[in-house]
Formats: C-alpha cells, sequence, structure tokens
DNA sequence: AACCAGGTTGACG
DNA sequence: CGTCAACATGGT
C-alpha cells in the first residue's frame, strides 16, 4: 500500500482489494451504516462523519477528504496501519480458509456503537438490522445533512426513557439498559477498553441482552479485540462442517480469521 | 404463507 | 451443567 494522493477534493488511495475490499468489509456485516449509491460508491456515516468512497482495481477514493481526516480518522477506521499479512500467510496453510478471500479489514468502529448495533443484530438479518440502526440515529443523533444522522451517543441514550416506535421489538429493553448502565456508571466502556479479555467479557455480559455471541461482536468490532471469536449460526454450521475437532489454534487471531471464514461460507455458490 | 434471521433469557430436567 | 420454547418484527 503506498500513501494516498490529493486530487483536487478527493484523497485516491493506491490499494488492491487484497488488502482492502470495501464492498466486503462495508457489507459483511461488521458495520451497519454504509451502502451502495446509484453510481456504485459506498456512502454512510462513521466516527460521526460523512463519508463518500470508491474502489477499483487502482485503490480507493475519498470523496471530498482533506489528507489530515484520512490520517486522523480513516486510516485508523479501516486498521489501515495494521499489517494484515502474516496472517494471511498462516491462514493459507488452512485447507478450508486457503479457498477464502481475505479482503475484509476488522473496522475500528466505536465501542458503544458496536455493542448497540449487535444488541440490535439478534435473531435478525442484516438488511433489517441496518434500518433499525438508521431509525435510531435519525431520532438521537446529531443531523450531518444529506439527510443522515451521526450515531447517538451514550449520554443521549442514557436520557431516553422510552424507545418504542423504531420497531427493536423485544431488544428495545436491552438497549434501554445498556444506555441506562453507561449513563448511571455502573458500565465504563473506557474501563472495558483497558480490561484482559476475560474480564472485559463478563463486564459486557451484565447488559442484558448481551450473551456469547453479541459480546464477542462487541469486542471484536468495537474494542478491536482480534482475538474475539463470535459464534452465530453461520459460524457454528462452518465449525460442525469443517472443523468438527474444533477451531484449530493456529488460526490467530482468531476475530480475523472468523470475518474470513464468515464470509467465505455465506458467498459460497455465489461467485 | 411459512420460515428464518450475525441470540438471549428463564424455566425445567 | 444442557436443552428448549418464547420473544417482536420484517426479509426472502
Amino acid at each position: 500500500m503506498d500513501s494516498p494522493i490529493v486530487q483536487g477534493n478527493d484523497l485516491f488511495l493506491p490499494i488492491s482489494k487484497g488488502e482492502l475490499c470495501l464492498s466486503d468489509t462495508l457489507e459483511c456485516g461488521q458495520c451497519f451504516r454504509f451502502g451502495r449509491e446509484a453510481d456504485g460508491s459506498f456512502a454512510g456515516v462513521a466516527r460521526g462523519r460523512l463519508l463518500r468512497l470508491s474502489q477499483t482495481g487502482e485503490g480507493i477514493r475519498f470523496y471530498d477528504t482533506a489528507l489530515s481526516d484520512y490520517e486522523a480518522l480513516w486510516k485508523g477506521y479501516f486498521d489501515l496501519d495494521t499489517d494484515y499479512a502474516p496472517w494471511k500467510a498462516r491462514f493459507s496453510e488452512d485447507p478450508v480458509l486457503a479457498k477464502a478471500e481475505y479482503g475484509i479489514r476488522i473496522l475500528r468502529q466505536e465501542p458503544f456503537e458496536a455493542l448497540i448495533t449487535f444488541i440490535l443484530s439478534q435473531n435478525s438479518n442484516i438488511p433489517r438490522i441496518r434500518a433499525s440502526v438508521e431509525r435510531l440515529c435519525a431520532r438521537y443523533g446529531e443531523p450531518l445533512g444529506e439527510g443522515r444522522f451521526a450515531f447517538p451517543t451514550a449520554k443521549r441514550l442514557a436520557a431516553v426513557s422510552d424507545f418504542s416506535g423504531l420497531r427493536f421489538g423485544y431488544r428495545e429493553a436491552y438497549v434501554y439498559d445498556c444506555a441506562q448502565r453507561i449513563g448511571d456508571g455502573r458500565l465504563d466502556l473506557s474501563a472495558v477498553e483497558k480490561m484482559p479479555l476475560c474480564e472485559a467479557r463478563q463486564a459486557l455480559r451484565q447488559i442484558r441482552g448481551v450473551g456469547p455471541k453479541v459480546a464477542e461482536c462487541a469486542l471484536l468490532f468495537g474494542f478491536h479485540r482480534l482475538e474475539a471469536f463470535p459464534v452465530d449460526t453461520w459460524i457454528k454450521k462452518a465449525l460442525a462442517r469443517y472443523y468438527p475437532g474444533g477451531f484449530p489454534q493456529a488460526l490467530q487471531p482468531a476475530g480475523v480469521a472468523q470475518q474470513y471464514l464468515f464470509h467465505y461460507i455465506r458467498t459460497l455458490g455465489n461467485e
């Protein structure tokens, strides 16, 4: 990967789809706030900012983006200061993962956003999760223009007494409990960041509606704990089929391997 | 029109 | 400890 090049108001980052594939990364269900525009570009909100980007075989274009914003926000968001190469080398020695694609990177999302969105994700599907998250943002997030909204702050959600109308179903009470715990200090996300993995798991699972899967997703996608290993219905099937003896210890960081496996089984037969 | 969705909870063996 | 229905709602 080279350094980004300023082109008018845009920034162009020369990078291959093997290093970072935008569609795989933004549509694999680790984040829920990016969608495709009519022209094929991606647009969405992250870290309280609007972002539009597109990708070709040559690289990625960040529209209306200053170099300083790339350095301060987007480079980190797309985890571009992390070298995945040694991990991919290990994965490619595994007979199953050797067939997978490695274009996904683990986004560095904000902990609160990841926690809430994965509470909403349970027993739901990706299109519906996106719609739920958008309704939450439209109601409680800062308007950013173009009909888009930032993800609401924990402080704002802690002040909400009634989440009805957002069509969260039974997850409504879970979001409420999460916001309350953060609001009254029973849960401190910045403290969770510093905890050892086991302790962080325990802390998150105090929240109603946060079981093993949601906790792992929050840790992997919101706290960048790459060792976290979410087991959902898809991974459960994949483990039974390909790794009946258990997931190999050598495939580390397990969370990154999990994403490649997840993508692989979900796209079987679609390519 | 059923069935399933990036699950968790609480009850019951 | 493991199993299992119920949960609210919408996508396919």
